[in-house]
DNA sequence: GCCGGATGGTAAG
DNA sequence: TTACCCTCCGGCG
């Protein structure tokens, strides 16, 4: 599920399992075999998460980025003795990286390169701040919003704007805080934003921790502890089309905004 | 077992 | 605006 949170959980596994370590690159699937001969024997230094974005630092100097776009995967297989055969790689794995006791797998990636510093900058230049990185900067984000006549609903798809939200988070920050996807960016109120960067750290960082979305309160569905609820049970009305609003009963309704599909409740998020 | 859809973004037209 | 990348998962049979 790569949004943010997926991103800055992958750095943080990838750094624990790889800083400091000597790796074997290759790429079965072809397609990324220049980079990966480059990477073949260095040392990764660290991982760096920005919004969507990953990038990987090596002895040799290279960047490596990483973007997973909607279909990308990170697959980790471990291993027990070094001179263990390879697990086998499926014919999309563009990017294996072996070390002694661990083999990642990236299959599906948006983007997968080497960067130099100047094309690093260029990408890091385009986004808005990341409310999982302590460098953020709330006001950026409101700046923005100020600036743009675009839906409030849209914008918060805008990397720009803000970075590493995605579709289910866009769709249940609006719900919890309570706003019309429609509404003006411009026209959002500072208490109103307070509350969206505020809700928006809180419901990353719970899923950068788990792994999966959860932003219901558990006690809205039920359930004592937000730990194994079920899939039709993690949101408030992300793909609920039709079904009772889980606090007013309304039926959620759906329709595109930015060419993805919104979801929200006309009760509980006034226009 | 097959089919359609999706958490995303870029580049072509 | 459209095509593309080419993953996994859930729904359906």
């Amino acid at each position: 599920m790569p949004e943010g949170h997926t991103i800055h959980r992958a750095a943080r596994l990838h750094r624990r399992a790889l800083r400091g370590r000597p790796v074997r690159a290759d790429s079965p699937q072809g397609r990324f075999a220049a980079g990966a001969a480059a990477l073949d024997g260095c040392t990764l230094l660290d991982v760096e998460a920005h919004g969507k974005h990953l990038f990987y630092r090596w002895s040799s100097g290279d960047t490596l980025h990483v973007h997973l776009g909607l279909f990308g995967k990170f697959r980790t297989v471990a291993r027990q003795h070094p001179d263990e055969p390879l697990p086998p790689t499926t014919p999309g794995t563009r990017l294996r990286l072996v070390a002694d006791d661990l083999v990642l797998q990236l299959a599906g990636p948006t983007d997968c390169s080497l960067m130099d510093p100047v094309e690093e900058d260029r990408v890091k230049a385009r986004l808005g701040p990341d409310p999982l990185r302590s460098d953020a900067d709330p006001e950026a984000m409101w700046a923005a919003l100020r600036r743009r006549r675009i839906p409030i609903g849209a914008a918060l798809l805008d990397q720009s704007v803000v970075s590493g939200i995605g579709n289910v988070y866009r769709c249940e920050l609006l719900y919890v805080i309570g706003a019309w996807p429609g509404r003006p960016a411009r026209e959002l109120e500072r208490d109103e934003f307070d509350a969206l960067w505020s809700a928006g750290e809180r419901f990353l960082r719970a899923g950068e921790r788990s792994g999966r979305i959860i932003t219901v309160d558990p006690t809205d569905v039920g359930a004592r502890s937000a730990a194994r609820l079920p899939a039709g049970k993690r949101h408030y009305v992300y793909r609920r089309t039709g079904l009772p609003c889980r606090r007013c009963a309304t039926p959620v309704e759906r329709w595109e905004v930015a060419a993805r599909w919104m979801y929200a409740c006309p009760v509980c998020q006034p226009r």
